[in-house]
RNA sequence: CGGGGCGUAGCGCAGCCUGGUAGCGCGCGGCCUUUGGGUGGCCGAGGUCGCCGGUUCAAAUCCGGCCGCCCCGACCA
């Protein structure tokens, strides 16, 4: 029975202040969920529901592909951490039981469930497996933020393959490619699948799904002739340079005074920025100083300098950067440094550039790559909207939510859990691995942002609360309420998962309420279309409105209801 | 971790500068009214003013410390 009357749907006016992001205001105000503290939120009934659905979609099409539901647990023997070399990670929480021995809650299941397959998987017949779990995750995030965008706990479902070899690693993977795209479109999602950074782990590939909204944390490079990646990694052809000065026999000093930034040069010196060389003293993990160039009117991406470089990196310091160039930032340049080059392709045959002089005060003009300096070359540039990406589209960036991920982690983790199988020949090898991630929470809060409206939320068919939300007009006893009382248990026997608002509360009230929590129908009986002999229907995204006859109109409900996203 | 902001009733806020009985709107309870887009009226309940300390005859208000929360950035297997 979901009586609203007795249902706990605290709806409010008004969002809390400190709520910014569309989805943490909605979710507040629509009562699907509370926050505890910084990044700890409770699901109240409607929310809890709508998390469900979606989780229930993940475990369908994950069944589907042969994964095989499990459970472990969150709280875990810090030695299982300190043997794969993840126990100095800053947001894993650390504890002590009574007896004072470590333990960890756990941020993924990777260390155990390769515990567990490492014990008891001992041949090739044992492969391939994918096993998965949804469970909670704890990380000690720097900045919870964005309401249930990004919290200390939450639910994943995580998956993980076990294959005997690379080959049975690229299956399992492309099995969950399927899987994720069948799971985001029956969500009901505009998403991307999109390259992603394999970071300093040592994956092999790796994909994320994103999902487009304003209140994303990543942003996304997209091309209308399909090319997805995330900025991170995204690689594209930079626009060229309009009005680049003609090129000089040399480079010649140009005084700047106080020109510290690629602003102050192009007015100075009339030079459009992509003319200008921005310079970037880094130190490197291993390689020490280094100085990284891009264009004027570029940015650097770290993500692709720390690639490139295979190591981290840092910016120099202002002492670093006086002892190595002689100057201070703003003035620093290629010519004539001491240290490395590294330069991004977009410089590469570019000529009349500004530079800095390595003096105070002092740019450089007319300066020329390979000429004036013999520098590295490698892409570490951010792209920029109207690039042109590797398949001939121009390149827009959008911020997106990360809904999902896939990764191939290869042996990472079965080197040090000694996950082996014997193979035919009676010789042991290592367990090829694969993780995929998906946060159920997320696929809710991106719903949210991406179909909202002014009204409220306007839930995807497949992940809202109630499939309807029954709404009865007049005073408790008249002919209308037992019309709707009727109709709800004729709704519900048709199959459909009604909300029944027999409040005594004006239709305003009523109506606001349905409309801010965005159940893909609304159905209305009152006096007026009971007159007329029909019931009232409005579709929630877009708010169409049509009429059903009374007679009947159970089924006719849920006809329409199964034609809606 | 760097920068900024906030903390007074369930929610949104005023009061603080210039110390002197803690307020408003919404929400909540009762009665009446109204019932197809947050009806109107009357009555009422509800607050250690984030916490600790200091100054003062007197602190929501001034001073110090702490805690919590939010935003931007850094970070994000």
């Amino acid at each position: 029975m979901t009586r609203l009357s007795s249902f706990f749907l605290p709806t409010t006016r008004e969002a809390p202040a400190e709520a910014e992001a569309l989805s943490h205001r909605l979710i507040v105000r629509a009562g699907l969920a509370r926050q505890v503290g910084a990044g700890m939120w409770s699901w109240l009934p409607a929310g809890w529901r709508a998390h469900r659905n979606a989780e229930q979609i993940v475990r369908e099409e994950l069944d589907a592909i042969g994964g095989q539901e499990m459970l472990m647990p969150v709280i875990q023997p810090a030695e299982l951490w300190k043997r794969s070399g993840r126990y100095d990670i800053d947001e894993l929480f650390k504890l002590h039981d009574r007896r004072d021995a470590e333990l960890v809650l756990a941020m993924t299941h990777e260390e155990v469930v390769t515990t567990h397959v490492s014990r008891e998987i001992r041949s090739y017949r044992d492969l391939p497996k994918i096993l998965y779990h949804f469970q909670t995750k704890e990380r000690d995030e720097p900045r919870p933020r964005a309401g249930v965008l990004r919290t200390r706990e939450f639910i994943m479902k995580d998956s993980y393959s076990f294959d005997r070899d690379p080959e049975g690693l690229e299956t399992s993977y492309q099995l969950h490619v399927g899987a994720y795209d069948r799971i985001f479109d029956r969500a009901g999602l505009e998403w991307y699948r999109v390259e992603s950074d394999v970071g300093m782990m040592g994956g092999l590939a790796a994909h994320e799904y994103m999902a487009p909204c304003p209140a994303g944390e990543n942003d996304v490079a997209l091309s209308d002739a399909g090319y997805a990646a995330n900025v991170e990694i995204a690689s594209a052809t930079a626009q060229p340079v309009d009005g680049l000065p003609e090129p000089l026999d040399a480079p010649e000093e140009v005084e700047t005074p106080g020109a510290t930034t690629i602003d102050d040069l192009t007015r100075m010196l009339g030079v459009p920025a992509g003319a200008t060389i921005k310079a970037f003293p880094v130190i490197a993990d291993g390689r020490g100083p280094l100085l990284v160039l891009v264009r004027g009117d570029h940015r650097l991406n770290e993500f692709k300098l720390a690639n490139t470089l295979g190591a981290r990196s840092r910016p120099a310091e202002a002492a670093e950067v006086r002892d190595l160039f002689g100057a201070v930032g703003g003035f620093i340049g290629p010519v004539g440094a001491r240290v490395p080059v590294l330069a991004d392709e977009a410089l590469r045959g570019l000529h009349g550039l500004v530079a800095g002089g390595n003096k105070p005060d002092i740019h450089l003009r007319g300066v020329e790559p390979g000429r004036d300096f013999e520098p590295e070359w490698a892409d570490v540039r951010r792209v920029e909207p109207g690039d042109t990406c590797p398949n001939g589209g121009v390149i827009r960036v959008e911020p997106a939510i990360e809904v999902g991920n896939i990764f191939k982690l290869g042996t990472r983790y079965s080197e040090p859990f000694g996950a082996r199988y014997l193979d035919e020949q009676g010789e042991e090898q290592l367990i090829w691995m694969g993780c995929y991630g998906i946060g159920p929470a997320r696929i809710v809060a991106a719903a949210i942002e991406q179909y909202a409206d002014e009204q409220g939320i306007s839930w995807p068919r497949s992940l809202a609360p109630f499939d309807v939300e029954l709404v009865a007009l007049g005073k408790d006893g008249e002919e209308a309420r037992t019309v709707s009382d009727r109709l709800y248990d004729e709704l519900r026997a048709a199959g459909l998962d009604v909300l029944y608002d027999e409040r005594t509360a004006s239709a305003g009230e009523k109506f606001t309420d349905a409309e801010l929590l965005g159940c893909p129908l609304r159905l209305t009986v009152g006096k007026k279309s009971l007159e007329a002999g029909e019931v009232d229907a409005q579709v929630r995204r877009g708010q169409e409105k049509r009429s059903l006859p009374l007679e009947g109109a159970a089924e006719a409900a849920a006809e329409l209801w199964a034609t809606l996203p």
